[in-house]
RNA sequence: AGGCGCGUAGCUCAGUGGGAGAGCGCUACCUUGACACGGUAGAGGUCGGCAGUUCAAUCCUGCCCGUGCCUACCA
C-alpha cells in the first residue's frame, strides 16, 4: 500500500509497510526531542544504558516497551518528557573483544601500547559498537535520540573525575590491601557482584600436618590442595574437645620446614565439617583472610597474576594452579601424609564476564567505603523519597545494604576511566626514604631508588610494598590531568575504574552534572526508573548511593523492577539450551507493535513472562482487527458534524464504555499495571467496539434519523481508541490516526490523551445495552444449539415490562439484525406458541417458534440442561440467605445483591419450568 | 543455610473476601458488502493438599507437597 494516508487503507494490515516509514518520519521530525519547558510538568526516564558490545535481547525489548508506554502516555498527558538514552562502555567485555582481534593479527595490547590500543578500541566502538541503539529505535522506543550518551564521552568522563575526587577528598575512596576476586583470564580484579557461583563436583582431600616434636598430627581437608603452599596456620573451634590440647601447638610444613604453622582457635570453624580442623591460607581465601587478621597471621601470596605458582611456592614455582594441585597431592602422598578423600558438591566462583575460575588474591586496590552511602540509600527508601515497586523488593534492598561490602572499583584494564590519582614523584621519594629510615633498614623501594631506577619503576615497587598510609601521602586526586601538566612530577595511576562507577552517576551525569545545567535543574530527580531486578544491586543501589551523596537528592522517585522474559515453557533463555528468542526476529515476523503489546499484556509486576510466539501472533491479529475496523469507519459516510452529543443509546453506550476504560487506563498506568492496561484496551476494542458497536452501527447508518450521529460517533470513538492504544502500539495507531483524520502531518504521538470530560457517562444506555445484548445472545444460543444455520429464517417473540429496551423501537432494528430475525414482536406467555425455543432473562422471556425446524425432544433436552444450572444457582443463593448470621453480619448491599439475584434466578427458573411443561405436553 | 515468588481450563497466564476469566488450542456452524489475521455458539476447572480465621475463602493465616529465583557460603 501507499504510505499516503489520504488513500484508502489496504485490505490487510502489513507491519512491514507501516513500521519502517513511520519510524523514519518520527526520527526525521525529531518528535521525541525534549527541552525543558517551565510551563509544563517535567517527566524523565533514563534508559538503563545497554552494553556497547550488546545486541538487543528480550530483556531489553521488555524494558524498552514498558518505558516507552510510560513515556508516550505522559507525553500525551501534557508532561515535558525526556527519555534519556545511552550506552555504557563495558570495560572487560569491550577490551576482550579488541584484544581477541589483536591476537588474530598476531599482536597484543602491550606491543601496541596504551594510547594506540585505546585508539583501536574507539575505532571498534565507532564501527561496530552500539548497534543496539538502532535496534531500540526499531521497536519504537521514543527516546530523545539527539541526546544519546556514552559513558566514555567527555561529559561523562568529567563527571566521573569529579565524583572520584570528591569522594576521595571526603575519605570515601581509599586504596588498600584487601582480598579481591582476581580473574586470571581477563587479568583484572572484580567486585563481589561480578562473580557467580557454579555448583560443581569436587573432592575434599585430606592430608596431615605433623605436630612438631611429637608423634601427633592434625588432619585438614581442602578442595584446593595447592593453597597449602600458602598455609600459615590451622584453625579449630575453641570448644572442640578433640583438638583442645593442640591449640598453640606448632606444626611442621612438609615443604617449608622453616615456616611456622601454628594451631589457633577460632569460632568461624565448623567442627562438624570435614575433620573440624581448617588449614588457613589468609592470602587466598576470604574466611582465612578474616581469621588471619584476627590472629595477626602473615599473608603469603603464592600465585602470579596468571594463576601460576610464584616464588613463594618453592619447588612448585611456575606450575599452573591445577598442575600444582596434582603435584602437591602427589608429593604429600609420597611423604605419607595423604589421609583420604571425599566427594563433595561445592560452589566454584567464576567470573561473570570471562567465565574463568576466580582466585581470591591479596592485592592493593581502590575501594569505595560503602557503609555511609548505603545507609543514606536505605534511608531514602525507608522515608519514601523513592518507592521501589513491587515493594516485596524492599526487603531484599535492605538486606543487601545492611551487608554491603566495600566496593572494589579499580580494574587492571586500559579501556575505561583512568583513575584520576596522580603520584607525586618527589613526594614519593621523600616518603620512601623516611619509611626506610623509620624501619632502620633498606626497603625494596629504597634499594630501587638508590640504584637509580626510573621513577615509574620505583613507583611500581612503592605501590606494591609501602603501607597504604605512606602511599596516600604522595597520592593526589585531581580532575585536572596533572601528569600532562607536569610530566616530570606526576605519574597517573594506571588502573581504570569499574564501568559501574560511571553508570552510578548516569541519572545526573547525563543531565550535565557537575555543571548546574537547566536540564539538571528541571529533570532531576528523574521520575521513574524501569529496570530488571537482576541489576538492583549492581546499578540501582549504586545510583542511589551516588545520587543521594553527590546530588543530595534521590535519582528517581519510583523504581519499577520487572521480570525476566522466559521461553514459552517458562524456561530461562540461554544460548546453551538453544531456546533464545531474538526480538528482532519477532519484530520481523509479527511487527514491533505486536511484540510490544504482547510484552505489555503479559507484564504483571513481580512475575516472570513466558513468551509464546502464538501469543504474539494473536496480538498481531489484534492489530489487523483495529486496522480493519478503521477501514470500515473510513468507508462509512462522512458525518456533517463531529462534535456531537449523540442521542441514540447505542452511541451513548460505546462512548460511556470508552470513558470508563479511559479512567481505568489512567489509574492503571499511573500504578504501572501494564497488563491490566493492555487487556482493558484490547477488550474494549475487540469485544465492545468491533463485535457489538460496529455491528449495531451498521443498522443505525441505514436510518436517516440516526445515520449522521452514528457516523460521527464511529469516528469519535475510533479516534479515542487510537489514543488509548497508542502508547502500546505506536506504529499502527499513528498510521490509522493519520488516515482517520485525512491529515498525514498530524502525529498522534504529539496529540493529547483521551479527555474523559468530553465523553458521556450514561448508566441508562449501559443498562439497556446489557439487556439487548443478552436477548440477542439468547436467540443466537437457541439457533446455535439447535444447529440452525445463520441463514435459516427465524422470528422471535418477547415478553418484557413496559419501558424495556426490547420494546424500544430504537433497539429493534439492531436486535433483528444482530440476532438475524425476520420478526420481532411482543407476546405473552399464554399466547406464545408452545413449541418454541425459549430463553428466560431476569426481566424478559423470548420465544423462537421452532415448529417444523427441529424436534421437541432436542429442545426439551436443551432446556433441562439449562434448568439444572439455574436450580444450582438458586440453591446457592437460597442457602446463603437462609443463614441468619449472613443476613445479620454481611454488609447490607451484599445481602440486597443476593436477594435480587435470588429473585431473578427464581423468575428464570419459573419461566423455564413452565416452558418445559408445555413442551412435554406437546411431546406427550 | 536465609530470603522472595509461583502452583487457577489441554498450554501460557489475568483476577477478586460475596455469582470462576482471557488468549491460544479443541468442537459445531457460517465465504452476512471492515476483518477467515474473521464471525456465532459450545465443551473444558474440587482455583496444589490439609487445617484455621470469617456469616462467607480461589483470595487472609499456618503447615505440607511441588516448582522457580535471589543472597550467603563450610575449608
Amino acid at each position: 500500500m501507499s504510505s499516503d494516508p489520504t488513500t484508502p487503507l489496504d485490505a490487510a494490515y502489513d507491519h512491514h509497510q507501516i513500521e519502517p516509514p513511520r519510524l523514519q518520519r518520527w526520527l526525521d521530525a525529531r518528535v521525541f526531542h525534549a527541552e525543558p519547558d517551565p510551563a509544563r510538568e517535567p517527566y524523565c526516564i533514563i534508559l538503563p544504558p545497554p552494553n556497547v558490545t550488546g545486541a538487543l535481547h528480550m530483556g531489553h525489548a521488555l524494558n524498552a516497551t514498558l518505558q516507552d508506554i510510560l513515556v508516550r502516555y505522559h507525553r500525551m498527558r501534557g508532561y515535558c518528557v525526556l527519555w534519556q538514552p545511552g550506552i555504557d562502555h563495558a570495560g572487560i567485555a569491550t577490551q576482550t573483544i579488541v584484544e581477541r582481534q589483536l591476537a588474530e593479527e598476531g599482536t597484543n595490547r602491550h606491543e601496541l601500547g596504551r594510547e594506540t590500543f585505546l585508539e583501536r578500541v574507539w575505532q571498534w566502538k565507532e564501527q561496530s559498537g552500539g548497534r543496539i541503539i538502532e535496534q531500540l529505535k526499531r521497536i519504537g522506543a521514543s527516546c530523545d535520540w539527539d541526546r544519546v550518551r556514552f559513558t566514555m564521552d567527555e561529559p561523562s568522563s568529567r563527571a566521573v573525575r569529579e565524583a572520584f575526587v570528591r569522594l576521595w577528598d571526603e575519605g570515601l575512596i581509599y586504596r588498600g590491601e584487601r582480598l579481591i576476586n582476581w580473574d586470571p583470564v581477563s587479568h583484572t580484579a572484580l567486585s563481589d557482584l561480578e562473580v557467580e557461583y557454579e555448583e560443581r563436583d569436587g573432592e575434599l582431600w585430606e592430608f596431615a600436618y605433623p605436630v612438631q616434636d611429637s608423634d601427633h598430627e592434625i588432619v585438614v581437608a581442602t578442595t584446593r590442595p595447592e593453597t597449602m603452599l600458602g598455609d600459615v596456620a590451622v584453625a579449630v573451634h575453641p570448644d572442640d574437645e578433640r583438638y583442645r590440647e593442640l591449640i598453640g601447638a606448632r606444626l611442621r610444613h612438609p615443604f617449608f620446614p622453616e615456616r611456622e604453622i601454628i594451631v589457633i582457635a577460632d569460632d568461624a570453624v565448623d567442627p562438624e565439617f570435614g575433620t573440624g580442623a581448617v588449614k588457613i591460607t589468609p592470602a587466598h581465601d576470604p574466611t582465612d583472610f578474616d581469621i588471619g587478621h584476627r590472629h595477626g597471621l602473615p599473608m603469603i601470596n603464592i600465585l602470579t597474576l596468571d594463576a601460576t605458582i610464584n616464588e613463594n611456592g618453592g619447588p612448585f614455582q611456575g606450575l599452573d594452579r591445577y598442575a600444582a594441585r596434582e603435584e602437591v597431592k602427589a608429593r604429600l602422598r609420597e611423604l605419607g601424609l595423604e589421609r583420604g578423600t571425599e566427594a563433595i558438591r561445592h560452589n566454584v566462583t567464576v567470573s561473570q564476564r570471562s567465565g574463568a575460575v576466580v582466585e581470591p588474591m591479596i592485592s592493593r586496590q581502590y575501594f569505595v567505603r560503602t557503609a555511609p552511602l548505603a545507609e543514606a540509600a536505605q534511608k531514602a527508601v525507608q522515608d519514601g523519597q523513592t518507592d521501589i515497586l513491587p515493594d516485596s523488593w524492599i526487603k531484599t534492598w535492605n538486606h543487601f545494604l545492611d551487608n554491603i561490602q566495600d566496593w572494589c572499583i579499580s580494574r587492571q584494564l586500559w579501556w575505561g576511566h583512568r583513575i584520576p590519582v596522580f603520584y607525586d614523584i618527589q613526594e614519593m621519594e621523600r616518603v620512601i626514604r623516611e619509611h626506610a629510615a623509620a624501619k632502620r633498614e633498606r626497603t625494596e623501594a629504597s634499594i630501587a631508588l638508590e640504584a637509580g631506577a626510573s621513577p615509574a619503576y620505583v613507583l611500581g615497587v612503592a605501590l606494591r610494598t609501602l603501607p597504604d598510609d605512606a602511599v596516600r601521602r604522595f597520592s593526589r586526586a585531581s580532575t585536572e590531568d596533572l601528569a600532562a601538566q607536569e610530566p616530570d612530577r606526576y605519574i597517573q595511576e594506571a588502573d581504570v575504574l569499574d564501568t559501574w562507577f560511571s553508570s552510578a552517576l548516569w541519572p545526573f551525569s547525563t543531565l550535565g552534572w557537575p555543571e548546574e545545567t537547566q536540564d539538571l535543574d528541571y529533570w532531576y530527580p528523574t521520575s521513574t526508573l524501569i529496570t530488571g531486578f537482576d541489576i538492583l544491586f549492581f546499578w540501582v543501589a549504586r545510583m542511589m548511593m551516588m545520587g543521594v551523596h553527590l546530588m543530595h537528592d534521590v535519582p528517581f522517585r519510583h523504581v519499577v523492577l520487572h521480570a525476566i522474559v522466559r521461553d514459552e515453557h517458562g524456561e530461562k533463555m540461554s544460548k546453551t539450551k538453544g531456546n533464545v528468542i531474538d526480538p528482532l526476529e519477532l519484530i520481523n515476523d509479527w511487527g514491533a507493535d505486536a511484540l510490544r503489546f504482547t510484552l505489555a499484556a503479559m507484564t504483571t509486576l513481580g512475575r516472570d513472562i513466558s513468551l509464546d510466539r502464538k501469543r504474539i501472533e494473536g496480538y498481531r491479529h489484534f492489530a489487523n482487527k483495529i486496522w480493519n475496523a478503521c477501514r470500515f469507519v473510513l468507508r462509512s459516510p462522512e458525518p456533517e458534524r463531529l462534535n456531537i452529543d449523540p442521542v441514540h443509546p447505542l452511541n451513548r453506550w460505546i462512548l460511556s464504555e470508552i470513558r470508563e476504560v479511559t479512567q481505568k487506563t489512567i489509574e492503571r498506568l499511573d500504578q504501572y499495571q501494564f497488563g491490566a492496561y493492555a487487556q482493558g484496551v484490547y477488550q474494549l476494542i475487540w469485544d465492545r467496539y468491533c463485535d457489538w458497536y460496529i455491528e449495531g452501527a451498521k443498522v443505525l447508518l441505514q436510518d436517516p434519523e440516526t445515520a449522521d450521529e452514528t457516523a460521527a460517533t464511529l469516528r469519535v470513538a475510533m479516534d479515542a481508541l487510537l489514543r488509548l492504544l497508542h502508547p502500546a502500539m505506536p506504529y499502527v495507531t499513528e498510521e490509522l490516526f493519520a488516515a482517520l483524520h485525512g491529515d498525514p502531518e498530524r502525529l498522534l504521538g504529539l496529540e493529547s490523551f483521551v479527555d474523559v470530560d468530553t465523553l458521556p457517562s450514561d448508566e441508562e444506555s449501559i443498562g439497556a445495552f446489557g439487556i439487548v445484548a443478552e436477548a440477542i445472545q439468547a436467540v443466537r444460543t437457541i439457533r446455535g444449539e439447535n444447529n440452525l444455520p445463520p441463514n435459516q429464517r427465524l422470528s422471535a417473540l418477547y415478553e418484557a415490562p413496559e419501558g424495556s429496551p426490547l420494546a424500544d423501537p430504537r433497539w429493534t432494528g439492531i436486535i433483528r439484525q444482530l440476532a438475524r430475525l425476520d420478526g420481532w414482536a411482543p407476546t405473552t406467555s399464554e399466547a406464545a406458541p408452545a413449541f418454541s425455543g425459549t430463553a428466560a432473562g431476569a426481566t424478559f422471556q423470548i420465544w423462537v417458534p421452532l415448529e417444523g425446524l427441529i424436534d421437541v425432544a432436542s429442545e426439551i433436552e436443551r432446556l433441562e440442561k439449562s434448568l439444572q444450572q439455574t436450580r444450582k444457582e438458586l440453591e446457592r443463593t437460597q442457602k446463603k440467605l437462609a443463614n441468619p448470621s449472613f443476613v445479620e453480619r454481611a454488609p447490607q448491599e451484599v445481602v440486597e445483591e443476593q436477594r435480587r439475584r435470588m429473585a431473578e434466578t427464581q423468575e428464570i427458573l419459573t419461566r423455564t419450568e413452565a416452558q418445559l411443561e408445555r413442551l412435554r405436553s406437546l411431546a406427550g
